[in-house]
DNA sequence: AATATCCGCAACCGCTCCGAC
DNA sequence: CGTCGGAGCGGTTGCGGATAT
């Protein structure tokens, strides 16, 4: 028997949020701060879920949420990560000042995810379709996939429309790469012994040297992703060039994304001063008791924050990596001695 | 100008996790 | 130890604006 809904559905209002319901929400997080999100409706006088006011928050009142677009640098760790973590969206966000896991979710499946695939890029593993249908192809003999299915996953996912002189150079690189094939069974193991991407492993057999026409990267040796996944501050651009310069560059020059490696410096988190209070254009409407407030919920929010101690930072998450990686370690020792590269 | 289609994003849904009791 | 309920997460849906025909 499944758990009873939180709130009587057939009652509560659902769909967009009116400037007016917005006020409330801030009004109310003013008064109490954030939790209890079930009292909220009640209350700050809302006729809806408290699930869904606390999700109207978390993805838009919050002050320091950023609402313009993402930056070529934002772009690039996000590739960055999700080829490391996959979909686990809420500690890719946490990386990311001002932006919350809908907002990159959202600019995954719209925009990176396509790119990605018209490229001829798997978003799943992030490596040359080609590639993934070759290795596929090995492991049909084993499995039931036919080569039917294999064409028609070419064809919808485009890569015959990607420039066959970058598909070759794609596919020269990366089977150029030695160890590559041993990389990919690893992360076949891996995917199928862990939720997350297939990728969330190379970290163990760091140092990161993918193949890279542009430039060879000295990839800090001593680089460990549970450290970066540990660490809640925000994201120093230094660091993601440490982890990934040659992946970077290959993917980003690709996607044709502006002004990449240029920025050595911290991602700007001057957020609260660019909130604004009044809601997206399809929304719209507002008015300057709202904005009062508005700035109100800003500063008290700032000052609750500050009296927040460290809530969940996705250590259950790495820590859950860690234990497959030992696992894997003890499964196939031969996968993962000390010569073996990403 | 009218209609169809595409696209981005806000919001919802269902599930898991985790702490309190 | 089991149950309950709040919180959070990832996947999906649907609305509304933008663009194509």
């Amino acid at each position: 028997m499944g758990r009873p809904p939180c709130c009587d559905k057939t009652n509560v209002k659902r769909g967009l949020w009116t400037p007016e319901e917005d006020a409330k929400i801030l009004a109310y997080v003013a008064n109490h701060g954030i939790g209890n999100w079930t009292l909220v409706p009640k209350i700050a006088g809302l006729n809806r879920c408290g699930k869904s006011c606390r999700l109207r928050w978390t993805n838009y009142l919050r002050p320091d949420l950023k609402h313009d677009s993402f930056t070529p640098q934002e772009e690039e760790l996000i590739l960055t990560l999700h080829a490391a973590i996959g979909s686990r969206w809420s500690l890719i966000a946490k990386r990311l000042p001002g932006r919350t896991d809908n907002d990159v979710k959202n600019y995954w499946n719209t925009k990176l995810r396509k790119k990605l695939m018209k490229m001829g890029i798997d978003p799943v593993t992030h490596k040359p379709v080609s590639q993934v249908l070759s290795d596929l192809g090995s492991i049909s003999s084993l499995t039931t996939i036919t080569t039917q299915n294999q064409m028609n996953f070419v064809n919808n996912n485009t890569i015959l429309e990607h420039p066959k002189e970058e598909q070759v150079q794609y596919h020269h690189q990366f089977t150029n790469q030695e160890s590559f094939q041993q990389q990919y069974v690893l992360n076949e193991v891996a995917s199928s012994t862990s939720s997350s991407c297939s990728s969330s492993l190379t970290r163990l057999s760091s140092p990161i040297s993918y193949s890279c026409k542009t430039s060879q990267a000295q990839i800090n040796p001593n680089f460990d992703w549970s450290e970066f996944l540990h660490n809640d501050e925000p994201f120093m651009w230094s660091e993601i060039q440490q982890i990934q310069q040659c992946d970077i560059q290959r993917v980003m020059s690709s996607l044709n994304l502006s002004g990449l490696m240029q920025n050595e410096g911290e991602i700007s988190n001057n957020n609260s001063n660019n909130y604004n209070g009044n809601g997206s254009d399809k929304q719209g409407g507002s008015s300057e008791g709202f904005d009062a407030v508005a700035c109100v919920a800003s500063k008290e929010y700032e000052m609750n924050k500050q009296c927040e101690g460290n809530s969940f930072s996705g250590n259950e998450f790495v820590d859950g990596i860690l234990d497959k990686d030992s696992e894997i370690r003890a499964t196939f020792p031969e996968f993962l001695d000390a010569s073996f590269d990403y």
